[in-house]
DNA sequence: CAGGATCCAGTACGATACTG
DNA sequence: CAGTATCGTACTGGATCCTG
C-alpha cells in the first residue's frame, strides 16, 4: 500500500481530545473494565490469592489477571502484599478507596442479575418487532 | 483463509465458558463499555438525538454511537423513537429500567470524579514505590 | 440527518514457555 | 506459586464513503 507518501495525509490521527484530557474517564475504564469489575467483585468478600483470584473469577488469563490487577493496585484500589517464602505468596485485597469502588461496582452487578428477565424479554420482543417490518 | 488445514490446530478457539454461559456478564458488559456508560450518562439529563448525543459524548465515532445504541435498545435500556420526515430526526431516551441502570452508573462516575485527586496521588506514590527498588 | 457498508490500524486478549 | 516475556489472533473502534 502508500508506498509513495507524497499525499499521504494520516487523517489527523484522530484527536481524542476527551480520552487523553480526561483522567476520570480512564479511571472510569479501569474499574468497569472487563475483568476489573470482575476482580473488584470477587474481592469484595475479603483477601484472595494469584490463583484464588483466578478460579474465581473464571475465564481470566494470567495476563489479564496479572495486569488488571495491577492497574487497580496503580490507581490506589488494590492493595498488594507480598509474603517473602517459597513457594511465592501474594495476598490482594481492597484499600478503603477500592471498597468503595467495590461497592459502587458490585451494587450495578447485583442490579444487572436482578433484571437479567426484563433484559430477556426486551430482547424477545425487539426481535419481534424486527419481523414485522 | 486457512486453505491447508492438515495441522493448522487452531488452539481449541477459548472456551470461553463463562462469558458465554453467563447472560448478566454481557449485560454488564454492555452497560459499562467504554460507550455505554457515556451514552447512559449523557441521556440521564433527558432526550437527545443522535447528533446531540455524538457532541454531548465526545470523541465516539458515528459507528461506535449507532452501535451502542442499538445494543441498549435491545437489552431495553434506551427508547428510540424514529420520526419519519425530511430530513430523519430520531430521538433516544431512556425506558424505566433504562434509567435505573443510568442512576447506577452515573453514580459510580460522579464518584470516580470525586477520587480524581485520590488517584492521581495513588499513583503518584506507586511510582514512588517502583524507584526504592 | 441518521445510519449502513467497508476498510484498516491498534490493541486487547489468550496460549505457551520460562523465571525466581 | 506468582508472575514475566513472547507470539499470534480476533476483535474493537475509527475513518470514509454511500444511501434514504
Amino acid at each position: 500500500m502508500g508506498v509513495s507518501n507524497e499525499s499521504k495525509v494520516p487523517p489527523m490521527a484522530a484527536p481524542d481530545v476527551n480520552v487523553a484530557s480526561c483522567p476520570s474517564r480512564l479511571i472510569l475504564e479501569h474499574v468497569t473494565s472487563r475483568w476489573g469489575v470482575l476482580v473488584l467483585a470477587a474481592l469484595t468478600d475479603g483477601t484472595r490469592r494469584f490463583s484464588e483470584l483466578r478460579r474465581t473469577v473464571g475465564g481470566v488469563s494470567e495476563k489479564m489477571l496479572a495486569q488488571t490487577l495491577q492497574t487497580l493496585e496503580r490507581d490506589g484500589f488494590v492493595h498488594r502484599q507480598a509474603h517473602p517464602v517459597i513457594p511465592p505468596h501474594v495476598d490482594y485485597s481492597l484499600t478503603p478507596i477500592g471498597e468503595e469502588a467495590a461497592r459502587q461496582v458490585w451494587s450495578l452487578a447485583r442490579w444487572v442479575e436482578s433484571r437479567v428477565p426484563d433484559v430477556m424479554a426486551a430482547r424477545d420482543s425487539y426481535e419481534k418487532a424486527k419481523q414485522g417490518r
